[in-house]
DNA sequence: TTGTTAGTTTGCAAAATGTCGAAGTATCAA
DNA sequence: TTGATACTTCGACATTTTGCAAACTAACAA
């Protein structure tokens, strides 16, 4: 198991303690879901995950950013478009620390 | 599996992204372990779990008091001595969270 | 009773955060 | 080339967060 420092867990923790930026995460979380399971990424468009917040672009820019530096997702440009990716590692480090059982 | 709640999970996370008081909560987990593990709780004197913080003792009570409202701690007095304790719950529904596999 | 320990409450200041409007860039379409 | 779309960057501003000092309370010891 990869070892996680306080410093680094707790921008993870940062980073999805707004509403909003939780909520961005969850809808790629959701579209996501049945390929992390099988173990692979996906990839999203900016566009899709982005309906139900009501803030302005400038605001989803900046939540975007946050969540990738703090290692949760990956983007890249594709045409005008940004597509959003789940970093399935992030992911697993944490599952692995938070699962009661893992002793 | 129960649906998530947003403003609910994002508390959580807002309790969790401040350093000092992520190492309280470390502390205490490390502490907790063996017997979350066995499906037990395990009680701890807050004095053990924050020698190595460097805050205050206004700031350590202060922490402590958003990890319970977070849901993620309860406390109880002992004397002068206040006892922590983590709530199992917490930690599944966050496990669940970052489980990857869990579709 | 007097002192000590362990934590709390209050009030305050510095720093970080979240959002916005305005202006800018890059891609693509007409 | 003109316009539209999909972001990004740059201040600015209000709100929240973090931590501290001072004063306070409750439990216990001497």
């Amino acid at each position: 198991m990869s070892k996680i420092d306080v410093a680094k867990m707790s921008k993870v923790f940062r980073a999805l303690s707004n509403k909003n930026r939780l909520q961005l995460f969850l809808n790629l979380l959701d579209e996501s879901r049945l390929d992390l399971a099988k173990g692979r990424t996906h990839d999203c468009f900016l566009t899709n995950i982005i309906s139900n917040l009501r803030i302005g672009a400038p605001s989803i820019s900046h939540h975007v950013r946050e969540l990738e530096a703090a290692g949760l997702i990956e983007t890249t440009k594709e045409g005008k478009q940004l597509v959003c990716s789940i970093r399935p590692e992030a992911m697993d480090d944490i599952a692995a620390f938070f699962s009661a059982r893992s002793v």
